[in-house]
RNA sequence: UCCUCGGUAGCUCAACGGUAGAGCAUUCGGCUGUUAACCGAAGGGUUGUAGGUUCGAAUCCUACCCGAGGAGCCA
């Protein structure tokens, strides 16, 4: 009978039995007659125990000269041990090895400490380490639990063109592409006009997918490249986007804090402060919250945006995320609807997460009038007949909608407790950063 | 794009203008319960690049390259 395969995940299952677990040498321990080979698997690490008498002399020589990172393939006891680190011991008695890394070119990454550029510049090997696989599986609850929220409730997936003829906002810069025969694209920085387009034929609606801005944004919240998820429904208003941002937060941190807590611990999160995102969450005007900003020291001014700094006076003292919405018009896209009290607000809503985390979603209520639409347009001094298709949705049954856009590598940077958001995406594209 | 800081061994860092050094990694030796194991030894350098000042430059000056932190812009 052949000897079973298992992962380390699975050893718990395994105690006392005869077992096979393919990986690969984290780190190895040993003195003369004993050696310690940490093996890691991808789904957690385990110390193997491997003693020379009870070894054929060559296999404990081999074993004692294994190199970080060499494959293997250990076979032995899985045995409950409280000196071990996750509390389960392998007492090797085979151990085959795949490929033994030469000491001749080491593998680069030793258990000490390293640079940050050092570590971007070997990011296809930082990813094998304890911290980014934590991190790594994070955000694949992440998007697993965004996916399951939005399914569950009655969204369909729709995925929008990466490749767009225009700017969908027209401010932001985009990343211009050759097309065939002198045309230019440019890379999507949302697929919300197209998520519009789709509400009106699904009624719920999201999309999901990478999305590029060329901003040459240097900070510790910025990618050129990220991950976006974006919800539209048809007959919402500002209230019901809202409540979609609002729950599904909740859900998602609740899947996180109920899958992931081995994950969260070997992140060192605080767990105190996801466990605290409840519904429901503070609410505010941007009236309410420039005035409170200024009585904190804020140097901003009614009609201008938030800095970062500013978010994090926002929330200093709240446990949970703030929703903020009603934005001057001024330094708002063309497509928000006016607020029905007042002319120079309109209907977007920006939620700021706790934590110094930032705005990790924005969005709001469109407009639905054609008349007014095409005043924003000209406004923005936006051309008309590329948007020409965009204006059909308000002349064949248009209503009230909404959405927003939720940045998956600043939730999971949020998650995580991660200080730069590169660490959240395995290859993070960023302003002097496109390898590997 | 602007401001600030940095670039020395494979890695993390020291070194007053006066012989470039330590820890880790690697190699060799020792050790039967180690937890980034430990102990002993060895090898390892055009000090980011190009100029300049000086008897003498890793150190001072200039330019450039690369990186980091922050600002602005934004999710």
């Amino acid at each position: 009978m052949s000897i079973p395969r298992i992962t380390i995940a699975q050893a718990q299952h395994h105690v006392g039995e005869l077992v096979s677990i393919p990986g690969w040498l984290y780190n190895l321990r040993k003195s003369g007659k004993i050696a310690f080979p940490i093996l890691r698997d991808g789904s957690g690490l385990m110390q193997c125990v491997a003693v020379k008498a009870q070894l054929p002399e060559a296999l404990f020589e081999d074993i004692k000269g294994l190199t970080q990172e060499s494959s293997i393939i250990v076979t032995g006891r899985i045995r409950a041990e409280e000196r071990a680190q996750g509390g389960f011991e392998m007492d090797v008695e085979q151990l085959e090895i795949v490929q033994r890394v030469p000491e001749t070119e080491p593998y680069p990454i030793t258990p000490k400490d390293h640079g940050i550029e050092f570590l971007m510049d070997h990011r296809h090997l930082w990813l094998r380490s304890r911290r980014q696989t934590a991190i790594a599986k994070i955000r694949h609850e992440v998007i697993k639990g965004i996916r399951d929220f939005f399914d569950g409730n009655g969204f369909t997936l729709v995925d929008t063109p990466i490749f767009t003829p225009a700017a969908c906002e027209g401010t932001s810069t985009l990343f211009e592409v050759d097309y065939f025969e002198d045309e230019k694209v440019y890379l999507t920085q949302s697929g919300q006009l197209y998520n519009e387009a789709n509400a009106m034929a699904l009624g719920k609606v999201y999309c999901f997918g990478p999305t590029f801005r060329a901003e040459k944004s240097k900070t510790r919240r910025h990618l050129t490249e990220f991950w976006m998820v974006e919800p539209e429904m048809a007959y919402a208003d500002l209230e019901d986007v809202k409540k979609l941002a609002e729950g599904l937060i909740c859900f998602v941190v609740d899947r996180v804090l109920n899958n992931r807590n081995a994950e969260l611990k070997v992140l060192e999160r605080d767990i105190s402060k996801l466990e605290s995102i409840k519904a429901p969450f503070n609410r505010m005007t941007y009236d309410d919250s420039v005035k409170i900003l200024q009585e904190r020291g804020s140097e901003i001014q009614w009609g201008g945006d938030f800095g970062n700094a500013d978010e994090t006076l926002l929330t200093q003292d709240m446990d949970k995320p703030v929703l903020v919405d009603r934005f001057p018009a001024s330094f708002k896209a063309f497509y928000f609807q006016p607020a029905p009290e007042r002319e120079d607000v309109v209907l977007g809503v920006d939620v700021i997460a706790p934590e110094g985390y930032g705005e990790i979603i924005g969005g709001g209520q469109r407009i639905h009038d054609l008349e007014l639409l095409k005043k924003r347009l000209h406004d923005h001094q936006l051309p008309e007949e590329a948007f020409n298709w965009y204006l059909d949705l308000r002349r064949y049954g248009s209503v009230p909608h909404g959405g927003f856009g939720m940045g998956v590598e600043r939730f999971t940077a949020w998650m995580c407790g991660t200080e730069h958001i590169r660490e959240t995406i395995a290859y993070p594209r960023m302003l002097y950063r496109t390898r590997p």
